[in-house]
Parts: C-alpha cells; sequence; structure tokens
RNA sequence: GCGCGCUUAGCUCAGUGGUAGAGCGACUCGUUUACACCGAGUAGGCCGGGGGUUCGAUACCCUCAGCGCGCACCA
C-alpha cells in the first residue's frame, strides 16, 4: 500500500495531480470518449451536453460559481460514467456593462476617465484586461474540479461569434423586428448609459409631494424641476371639477417663463391621487410621454429641460428670459431646491405633503435614480419573440426546476415590453450600422437620385453610397451584452455549420442562478427560438443565492464575500462542493457555513481512512481464481448497495442531487464504516480462508461501488484512491461504468 | 397594484395522505491498532394560528398572521 495512506486525508496532495492526469487523458472531449466505448454498441450514442454559463472575465469567482461549477460537473460526471457522450462547453464572458465599469473604477484610481480615452485605446486595455483575469479564472474553475471539454472553449468575443452577433442583427433588422426609435431610455447618470427595463430596480423612497399652483389648477409632483419641460396638463375626463377646462389653454406661471398649456383629458389621470390634474412632461417621464403620443396632435412635443448629466439645460428653450441662467447647469436636486424657492416666493406652493412614498427607478449596479432620457435607441420587438418563448414552457418542450420558476416566467413574458439594446459604451459588440457622415455629396451624374441616399444602412463592414461620397461613420454604441448572451448555446457550438451544432443543440440542461432568469434565461429562449428555429435547451435548472451563514447577501461593501479557492485551499475542492452540494434544493437561497464544509473535509477522511483499511486489509487477496463463498448476510449487503444504487440513479436522473449526496454520504459513513467494516473486521482475521476471502470480496465490492456513485460529487479524492485499488482494467474513474 | 414563495428540532434545511427526518450544534459514555478529521448512546418538535375535505393532514382546500422575493407608468 503507498505510503500517502499513512496520513489523513491531505487534498493538496492530491487535486492537482489527479486534475491533470484527467486533462492528459482526454476524455473530458467527448470526442476521445468514443474510442473508449464498449464495441457492442453499434447504435447511436446517446449525447448529453450542458454549456457553461459563461462567466465574468472581469474578476474572480465567487461561491455562486462555486456552486454553478459543482452541479454541472456532477451532471456531466455522471451521464459521462452511465455512458453517454457527453459535452460541458465552459467559456468566458466579456460581460459588456459590467467589466467596462470594474475597468472604470481601475482607471478612475489611476486619475483617468473612459470619457477621455480614445475608443480603440480603451477597447485594447479592456481587452488585456479581460484575457488577464480569463486566464486565471480558468485555473480557478480547474481547482473546483470541473471536467469541461478545454480545448472547445469559446469567448463571447471570438470573432466568430462577435460576427454571427451581427448577422443576427442583420436578420433581426431584415424581418422587421429591430427598430430605431427616438424613445424615452432609462439612463444612468453616473454610467452614462442606457439601459432596458431590467437593469433597473425599484426602490421605496420618502420625497416631499409638491402642491403647485398651476394656472388657474393646482397640480402636485414630485419633481417640480421638470415644470420647465411641461407641454400640458391632463385630467380624467370624468371629473366634473375640470370638465369645462378640457381643451381649453391655461397660462402656467414657471418661474422662469409662463408657458401655454393645454387641457387634456385622458383616461391615466386618477382623480382621486393629488388634485387629480397632471402636469404633462414627456421629455421626462414614461407616463407623460404616452400621454404625449396619444394626444400628439393636440400638444406640443417633448422638450428636454435635463441633459445627459443630470444638469439643467434651459437657456435654449427659454433665450429672453432673464431668470434662467441662474437655473442653467444645476443638478436636478440643485434645481427642485431652487425652483420650490422661487414658487414659494410667489405663492405658488399650496401643500407640501411630506410623508408621500413611492418607488423610485435606480440603477441596479449604483444605486443613483435613473433619469427618463429622449435617445434615440435601438429596439427589440418582444411581443412576437414573447409567443412562441412562452409556448415552449407550457407544452413541456422546456422544463424548469423547480417548476414554480415557470409562473414567475409567465408573468414576466406576457407584460413584455421592447428591449433595447444600444449601450454607449466601448466594451461589447458594436452594432453594425452605418449613417451618413455629412449631407449627400453627389457624384457625378446622380444628382438627381442622391434624395434617394439612406440615412441608416445595416452592414457590418463600411457601407458605400450607390449615389453619393459621403462617408460613413459607424453606430458608437454596442449591443446589451445579453443581446449576444441570448445566443450563446448555439453561437458557442458553432451554429449554423458545425458539427457540434448539430451533435448537440438544443443542449440538456441550462444550469444558473434564478437571478438572472429574465436577463439571460428567457432572452435565450426566445433568441433560440427565433434564430436557430429550436429551443436552446430542455431542462433548466435554477440554482439559488449562495448568502453568508447569516442569510445575507455576500456583497464587497459588506466585507463577506468568501473566496471559493481560499475554502478550496483550506479544505479540499471536495469537501466544498458537497458543502455547496447536501441539502441545497434548487431555486432555494443557500446559507453557506465554512463548519459544513469542514465537516465535508471530515467526511473525505473517512472515505480515506476505510479505504486504507480495504487496502490493508485486501494487499494479499492475489488469489483471485479462488471461488467466492458468500453468507447470507454478504448477499444482503450487496443486495442492500444495490438498491442503493438504484436510488441514487433515479435522484439523479430528476436533478436531485441534494438528496442523492446526502444519501451516498450517510451510506458510506453509517454503513459501509459503522456497520460493514466492523462486521469484517473478525472475519479479516479468521483462520478460515473461505470466509476471509468472501470479506475481503465484499469490501472491495462495496467499495468500489461506494467510489463510483461518490464520484460525481467528490471527484478527486475518488480518483485518487481508486487509482490505488488493485483491480484488473482499471481505467480512470472518471469513465469507469457507473 | 399584479404575481411568486416561505413559516418543520437551538441553527441550516429535507420530507410524505397514515400520528416526524438529516447535517451541524448540545449532553453522556468510550482512548476497541482504518479513522478523535473517531465510535456507542441521549435529549430536543401540539410540522405558524384558525377552519374545511378525509377513517386519518405536517402534507390537499380555504382563511388569517408574520417574513422574503419578483414585476409594475399613480403624477
Amino acid at each position: 500500500m503507498n505510503e500517502i495512506f499513512n496520513k489523513p486525508y491531505n487534498s493538496k496532495l492530491v487535486e492537482e495531480k489527479i486534475y491533470s492526469l484527467w486533462e492528459k487523458s482526454g476524455f473530458f472531449n467527448p470526442d476521445n470518449l468514443l474510442l473508449t466505448k464498449v464495441k457492442s454498441q453499434k447504435s447511436k450514442v446517446k449525447s448529453f451536453s450542458i454549456i457553461m454559463p459563461p462567466p465574468n472575465a472581469n474578476g474572480s469567482l465567487h461561491l455562486g460559481h462555486a456552486l454553478m461549477i459543482a452541479l454541472e460537473d456532477i451532471m456531466i460526471r455522471y451521464k459521462r460514467m452511465a455512458g453517454f457522450k457527453t459535452l460541458w462547453l465552459p467559456g468566458a464572458d466579456h460581460a459588456g456593462f459590467e467589466t467596462q465599469i470594474v475597468y472604470d473604477k481601475i482607471i478612475e484610481k489611476e486619475g483617468r476617465s473612459r470619457f477621455e480615452i480614445p475608443r480603440e485605446k480603451l477597447y485594447q486595455e479592456i481587452w488585456d484586461f479581460t484575457q488577464k483575469n480569463k486566464a486565471a479564472m480558468e485555473n480557478q474553475i480547474r481547482r473546483l474540479g470541473a471536467s469541461c471539454d478545454w480545448s472547445r472553449e469559446k469567448f463571447t468575443l471570438d470573432a466568430d461569434i462577435v460576427s454571427k452577433t451581427q448577422d443576427a442583427f442583420i436578420k433581426f433588422y431584415k424581418d422587421g423586428l429591430i427598430y430605431r426609435g427616438k424613445r424615452l431610455v432609462h439612463w444612468c447618470v453616473k454610467h452614462q448609459t442606457g439601459f432596458s427595463d431590467v437593469e433597473i430596480v425599484h426602490e421605496e423612497s420618502q420625497n416631499p409631494l409638491y402642491y403647485i399652483k398651476y394656472g388657474p389648477l393646482v397640480v402636485a409632483t414630485v419633481r417640480p424641476e421638470t415644470i420647465f419641460g411641461d407641454t400640458a396638463v391632463a385630467v380624467n375626463l370624468k371629473d366634473k371639477r375640470y370638465k369645462n377646462l378640457i381643451g381649453k389653454e391655461i397660462e402656467v406661471d414657471v418661474v422662469i417663463a409662463k408657458l401655454k398649456l393645454k387641457v387634456i383629458a385622458d383616461e391615466f389621470v386618477d382623480p382621486i391621487f393629488g388634485t387629480g390634474a397632471v402636469k404633462i412632461t414627456p421629455a421626462h417621464d414614461f407616463n407623460d410621454f404616452e400621454i404625449w403620443q396619444r394626444h400628439k396632435n393636440e400638444i406640443e412635443g417633448p422638450r428636454e429641460v435635463i441633459n445627459k448629466y443630470g444638469k439643467m439645460n434651459l437657456v435654449r428653450h427659454f433665450p429672453d428670459s432673464a431668470e434662467v441662467k441662474k437655473y442653467e447647469g444645476l443638478k436636478i436636486l440643485e434645481a427642485r431646491k431652487l425652483i420650490i424657492e422661487d414658487l414659494e416666493k410667489r405663492g405658488l406652493i399650496k401643500k407640501i405633503d411630506a410623508t408621500y412614498k413611492h418607488n423610485v427607478a435606480k440603477c441596479y449596479k449604483c444605486g443613483t435614480t435613473i433619469e427618463p432620457r429622449l435617445m434615440e435607441q435601438w429596439f427589440i420587438k418582444m411581443a412576437p419573440l414573447a409567443k412562441p418563448a412562452i409556448e415552449a414552457i407550457k407544452s413541456g418542450k422546456i422544463k424548469f426546476i423547480p417548476e414554480n420558476f415557470k409562473k414567475i416566467y409567465f408573468h414576466w413574458m406576457k407584460n413584455i415590453r421592447d428591449w433595447n439594446i444600444s449601450r454607449q459604451i466601448v466594451w461589447g459588440i458594436r452594432i453594425p450600422a452605418w449613417y451618413h457622415e455629412l449631407k449627400c455629396i453627389p457624384r457625378a451624374g446622380h444628382e438627381d437620385k442622391v434624395v434617394k441616399c439612406k440615412e441608416i444602412i445595416i452592414s457590418k463592414t463600411e457601407p458605400k453610397c450607390e449615389f453619393c461620397d459621403a462617408k460613413f461613420t459607424q453606430e458608437t454604441d454596442v449591443f446589451d451584452t445579453w443581446f449576444s448572451s441570448g445566443q450563446w448555446p448555439f453561437l458557442a457550438l458553432g451554429y449554423p455549420d458545425l458539427k457540434e451544432y448539430k451533435n448537440f443543440y438544443p443542449t440538456d440542461v441550462m444550469e444558473t442562478g434564478w437571478d438572472i432568469l429574465f436577463f439571460w434565461v428567457a432572452r435565450m429562449i426566445m433568441l433560440g427560438l427565433y434564430r436557430a428555429g429550436k429551443i436552446p435547451f430542455k431542462n433548466v435548472y435554477l440554482h439559488g443565492l449562495v448568502r453568508d451563514s447569516y442569510k445575507q447577501k455576500m456583497s464587497k461593501s459588506k466585507g463577506n464575500v468568501i473566496n471559493p479557492i481560499e475554502i478550496v485551499e483550506k479544505y479540499g475542492a471536495d469537501a466544498l462542493r458537497m458543502a455547496l452540494i447536501v441539502g441545497n434544493t434548487p431555486g432555494t437561497d443557500l446559507a453557506f457555513s465554512e463548519e459544513k464544509v469542514k465537516g465535508y473535509k471530515n467526511f473525505a477522511n473517512k472515505i480515506w481512512q476505510a479505504s486504507r483499511f480495504v487496502l490493508i486489509n485486501t494487499a494479499d487477496s492475489n488469489e483471485k481464481a479462488k471461488k467466492v463463498k458468500l453468507t447470507q448476510n454478504d448477499k444482503k449487503r450487496l443486495k442492500e448497495f444495490e438498491a442503493l444504487k438504484k436510488k441514487i440513479t433515479k435522484q439523479m436522473e430528476l436533478f436531485k442531487f441534494y438528496i442523492a449526496a446526502e444519501e451516498i454520504y450517510h451510506y458510506f459513513w453509517h454503513t459501509f464504516c459503522d456497520k460493514i467494516i466492523e462486521e469484517m473486521k473478525p472475519r479479516l482475521n479468521n483462520d478460515n480462508q473461505n470466509d476471509k476471502i468472501a470479506a475481503q470480496y465484499i469490501l472491495m465490492e462495496i467499495l468500489k461501488g461506494s467510489l463510483k456513485l461518490l464520484h460525481p460529487f467528490m471527484p478527486f479524492i475518488t480518483e485518487e484512491i481508486y487509482q490505488h485499488l488493485q483491480l484488473d482494467d482499471k481505467k480512470l474513474l472518471i469513465i469507469e461504468k457507473w
């Protein structure tokens, strides 16, 4: 017996060595698995595939990643052992906006700003930054034991991915599903980019509600500084108080000017709220924008009085006003304070309700109040995409684990709105649209045709106008990173040509956190159905968030973030994996405790010691030829183990890894170690050779079988021990038959 | 406002139409040569409240309460 067994199990001596053994074997690659197949299996091999959610290449892994790796690796190892042609495709995500702001912070510390660095230079810098992170991250994934096929690894900015993402945009555009429109967009003043609906969060806050004298009316608002952008006042048609005012024009004193505004009637207005009269600011409020659209013919359109920096921009609208200058350039809150003072001086503030609570939209990343801003952006029409995506779940083609996420999915899908995919950052895939730089410069002989020049050309390369010499400039916006991520399952597999795509799409499982159900999972379903014409995956396994032991969200600001690699160093990857898996039901957040990991480190040692015992006591069992005469009890033990194997296999098929892991843990410790080994001890010292052989046989059989059942969960230690067993036809445990 | 959950042993959580389970923790005993990173035991729960269905409910239905979460255009 190897002397390594003379000491307690030391994961550090084992894990690195074993991982490189696996990697060298080539068995992570499904193509090599075929060679090892039993010859009798002539018929097509069943395949099993998972695309790894590519971790962001902008930092190191967190425990959520460790959970993801553990779950997916369990499925993969199980299926590989069960004889499937198994592909787990790893990747890394450029993570557009997320990485942009990580990098912003880095250069801020250096006293630089992304807004002052030339686009190409900044892009190159971030590229280098992500490549460095990517390499570090890959090693961390290895440390966790991931048996993924590194030879197929993809990055979300690989040339083919970029090109195909742009192709998708072009197709969507041609199909009339993408449009460019000047609309109100969620704008983060700090990050200087627009967002889609899912990048904002609503937060309850208490802000004074000001009742302002408004010509003959009184209106209530929390944003008095937008009064300069008012273009109408709305009431409800049924509101008797204001019936005679509808259609009339009123004069409103807004300090810097007197506005002539029309009173309109709109369903939206709730007569009970406030005064029943609403000031309409189409440029700075989503409702008001919609009201304007319904009353386009009656009232003036949006007047933008706040600029992209969240500062007042009034002079251009009110050049003749004497008062305007003191407002110009003020930040929103400063302007609010000043306008209230000025209105108060004029006796125009009727009431202030200081108890008013409402929900305010914030940037999901920095918490800055979102400023609705009028912008030309690219949108995808979602309703046509949502319909089949709802159907795919309803029909059961795609299953959710746990099931209750279906309801949340439906609720979101049914209320879906068009998706703003433009981002005003440099880190990402550039939108393949081009604009005329100048007015048309007619080419000789085409003077009459110039009117036909298109303003926008959709093309991956710089277009040339048929009739004129004007140059084109490329769209500076990049895609929302989720637009490309949403196509990841088929793009990573080389859609539409590669055999990988044909063999492995749709994939079997998409395993990810429930927190990106809308960001990612929903989009993959919609885009996969539309672009590839097929569902992207058959099962969606949604794991919970890993929180600290007090169930607090881990965050850098709280200082409770745990680095999974440090845990691996301390307790071993196998122990960490078990701690993340056992008792962790899908969809439920996990309270992570180091104590639990410690417990499974002890378990690893238990496996080690039990194996040591078996190795010591079977060392002399080289008389393999001898028949084994099993006792009644031996047979019972083997039967018991078969039953366990069945049970665990069933749990694996049902994605109940949290139970399967516990079952094998419990069996190994409390049946194999506590009972069976104890039962065998006297027999091993017995003079009766037959009985001794039987005891040795039982020990070895059950140890071997247990190592297999344990392997998906605790791959390192099981492989290490397996390599020390003296067996005929021994292969690597990763490819042994389940 | 619309929607989704959760409430089971001190803690973290499983679970099932037949009167409760695991891990950790606590306590007692034990140094028996695989393992003290151990073993043998013990204690601990009207399964949130109320009502209903049922021969029988922790589990199914209704309702109340507390907690958590998602979505959302009430100025």
